[in-house]
Parts: structure tokens; C-alpha cells; sequence
DNA sequence: TAGTGGTCTAGACCACGGC
DNA sequence: CCGTGGTCTAGACCACTAG
């Protein structure tokens, strides 16, 4: 029977963790291990650069393919969608705009955003329950060039998170975390005490022709962000 | 000139992002691509393939290939080393084992780990300099069976942190971050005050054999999470 | 400059799973 | 059943780069 690909890659890596083949090491070439194991050099290229990718491997022409001395770990988190979050542990998921204005993009929000001069944006407020428990509560400024109609919809149906993901789901941007004190005006909406700490998201999203919203996200306290290896 | 698969990538990506393929469409199949863009199917393929593996496809056997209705985005994360975190940012790393004792794993760290009985383990905390002030303070756990050695080596060169990096380099685990309140005796060695907000991280770490450790790693304030997508 | 990985090609077979 | 994506193959050319 013929090899497949992902065969190639268990045996790879079980000489990686038998520490036959140790880490600075040069491994065999492609072609040496094609013959050794008996498939096309496609094949074992897949698998090693399958390796390489998941950073077990270092691979350069000429150079060869090496054990990595400290394998490059990477840990994959999905990217958060607070409804989603909340649904997947069985709760009940529901909003509240508590705010809402139409104003220019203030100096902060411009800066976060690489924008410069007066910027039509709307400011939201929301708080997300579940169960009716407070679960988080977010204090958005979106930009109505890169979300076109966003200050026309009554967001009743849809929150403000939702929204932004369908309308401009195609984007980039950056997720940062921190932990920060619980500012009053903030403590009364999630139902804790003023410094309590929490863990803050600051999240600015990019569209493939404007900047659309950046958001600042107060969880609950207790909130555990999990990510798996 | 001959079409790279990127080539390929990006074009489908072109067309999804400019609404030619809308989401829950069914595009052309690898074949018919093929034709039109002048490579071949192989070509095609790869570039599908990274597509679907970035979330904007689904793609399946005979059922063909569809724009995903949200596109699942992930953030990476590279498993955070705390010397690299801190060389990377051009600072002048140092560690300094404040509290080392050799004991039977406790309750709360069983239960982490899945174990049960009693486990030769070994506490140390260890506080992180960058550039001489304080970057984070960890209180850790070792299970020498899943560490042999970890209790002989004097911790003078390598961090607790890198020993078993390096050691025990092939292993799975949990990554959770939290905001909490610096305790007292933590404070103390963080130079903050008690009480102040800070992000935790709790981790446990598995061999492929054993459990290796399980590690609180209480950050200095101010201290940033940040993901790219 | 020569060795190595990166990639394209054309063809083939197969597994899956709608129909 | 039979269309679709998943994969293997053998061969080829090329880009990069260490020596």
C-alpha cells in the first residue's frame, strides 16, 4: 500500500520525540527519505512542510531541514464572538444599548485607527447578558465609512457585535488583552464593585478599503480567556 | 508566465472579498478553475486548501466548495516564553529563584493535572526581571516523574522556565488568562501595590508520558496580551 | 556553484457523500 | 451512481543560499 502524506509526517515527528533525530539536527533530504520510505518527494515535502509549519521543523534551501531546538508552540484561539461565547455554554444571550451617539471620531479612537481629520462615527454602549447575568459590557466607536448604514439600523434585532460581523466580516486587526480596574461608570452595568479587576479587550478592526470600529470590552469579572496547545 | 498558487489564493480571495462569490456559494469546481486561470488542478488545490484552513471556504467531497457564511477567524498566539518576551523587546533578561521545596503534589494541583496519589513534585517560585524591574513572578509546580532531574538541577543558569522548555520541549497543555488582584506576598515581589489588577496566567503542561507542571504566572500591571489576525 | 527545498504539471486513483 | 475534492506520482524547472 502506498504512504500517505500524513505517514510520513507521524514517523517524522516520532523520530523528532524518540530523539532519534535530535534538536539542531540535519535530517535526511527529501529525496533520501522518499527512497528510505518509499513514496514521491511530494509526498514527504507535504508532510515536512506540514511539520515546519506547525514549527517542529526548520527548513532552508541549501541549507537542509533541522530539529528546531525549542519547538515554536503556537497556541489558536477563535477569535471571540461574544453571542457565540455565550451560547456555546448553554446560556441565554441577549443585549442592552445603553448609549448611542453620532459624533466625529474623537483623537484617541483616530490615533488607534491610522486616522487623521474629522471621521464620521457613531458611539455604542452595550452590555451582553447571559442568562440575564452580565456578561460583558463594551463601549464601541464605529467609523460609518467603513460600516456603511451601521447608525441607520435600530440594532434591536442584532447587537452591535453581530452587525459588524456580517456587514464586514472580511477584515484584519488586532486583539489585546489586559486587566484593568473596573471604572464606576462601568461597575453599575456589570453589577460588580468600582476596581474590580477584569480583563480588557481592546480590539481595533480593519476592512479592506476603511478602518471600521475599534471597542473596548469589559468582561465580567471572573472571565477566563482559554486557549489550548 | 506560469501562475503560483498564491497567485491562485489571492484571486479567490479577490473574488470573495469583492461579493463575486457571495457567502454560501458554490464556486467553480478545482477543474473548471484550473481551465480558466491556465494551471493546473494541483495548483488550485493548494490554493483552496489554504483557504479553507483560514476559514473562508468549506469545502467537501462532492457536495464542492462554499464562501462560509462567517468567515472563522483565528488569532495565533505564540506560546509565551518569558525570556523571549522579554529579549524581543530588547531588554536585559533575568531571573531569580526566590522559594524552592520539595513536597508532595497538593490537592488543587492534582486535580489540574488529573492526578490522583501521592506525586513527588517540587514548588518553586521565581521571580522575572526585565532590564532589572520586575516582569512577572510564577509559583510552579514540577512533577519530577514527568521532570526527572528538574530537582538536581541548582536553577542558576537556566530558568525554571527554560529548563523545562527545554526538557520536556514536546508537550501539550492549557493556557488560561485571567484578571485578578495581586496578592500581598506576590505584591511584594512585583513592586506593586496588593491589590492591584494584573493578568494571570494558569498553565499546565503534559508529556507525552506524564504531567510535567502546572505554573501561575502572576504579570507585572500593565502587562498586554496582544494577538494579531 | 552545486545542493536543497519550493513549486508546477499532467495524469491517475480513490474516498466520500449528495442524489 | 458519479461528481467532487484528497492525494500520490514522476518528472521538471527554479530560487535561494551555504560553502
Amino acid at each position: 500500500m502506498a504512504l500517505g502524506w500524513q505517514d510520513v509526517r507521524d514517523e517524522a515527528l516520532r523520530r523528532i520525540q524518540a530523539r532519534e533525530w535530535t534538536p539542531g539536527d540535519l535530517i535526511p533530504n527529501e529525496a533520501d527519505l522518499a527512497d528510505e520510505l518509499g513514496c514521491a518527494r511530494g509526498t514527504v515535502n507535504r508532510a515536512l512542510r506540514d511539520l515546519a509549519e506547525a514549527g517542529w521543523l526548520d527548513r532552508r534551501r541549501k541549507a537542509g531541514t533541522r530539529v528546531r531546538q525549542a519547538p515554536e508552540r503556537r497556541a489558536q484561539l477563535a477569535i471571540p464572538l461574544i453571542r457565540q461565547d455565550i451560547e456555546a455554554r448553554g446560556q441565554q444571550f441577549a443585549f442592552s444599548v445603553t448609549d448611542r451617539q453620532s459624533a466625529p471620531l474623537p483623537a484617541r479612537e483616530r490615533a488607534l485607527l491610522n486616522l487623521s481629520g474629522e471621521i464620521p462615527a457613531q458611539r455604542v454602549r452595550t452590555l451582553y447578558l447571559a442568562d440575564g447575568q452580565p456578561y460583558a459590557f463594551e463601549d464601541r466607536w464605529v467609523c460609518l465609512a467603513g460600516a456603511p448604514g451601521f447608525d441607520r439600523d435600530p440594532l434591536d434585532r442584532l447587537s452591535p457585535n453581530d452587525w459588524l460581523v456580517q456587514f464586514a466580516a472580511f477584515s484584519r486587526g488586532t486583539l489585546d488583552y489586559s486587566a484593568a480596574a473596573v471604572p464606576a461608570d462601568v461597575a453599575g452595568h456589570l453589577d460588580c464593585a468600582a476596581g474590580e479587576p477584569v480583563m480588557v479587550l481592546d480590539r481595533c478592526t480593519f476592512g479592506p478599503q476603511h478602518p471600521v470600529t475599534t471597542v473596548r470590552v469589559y468582561h465580567a469579572p471572573g472571565h477566563r480567556l482559554r486557549l489550548e496547545i
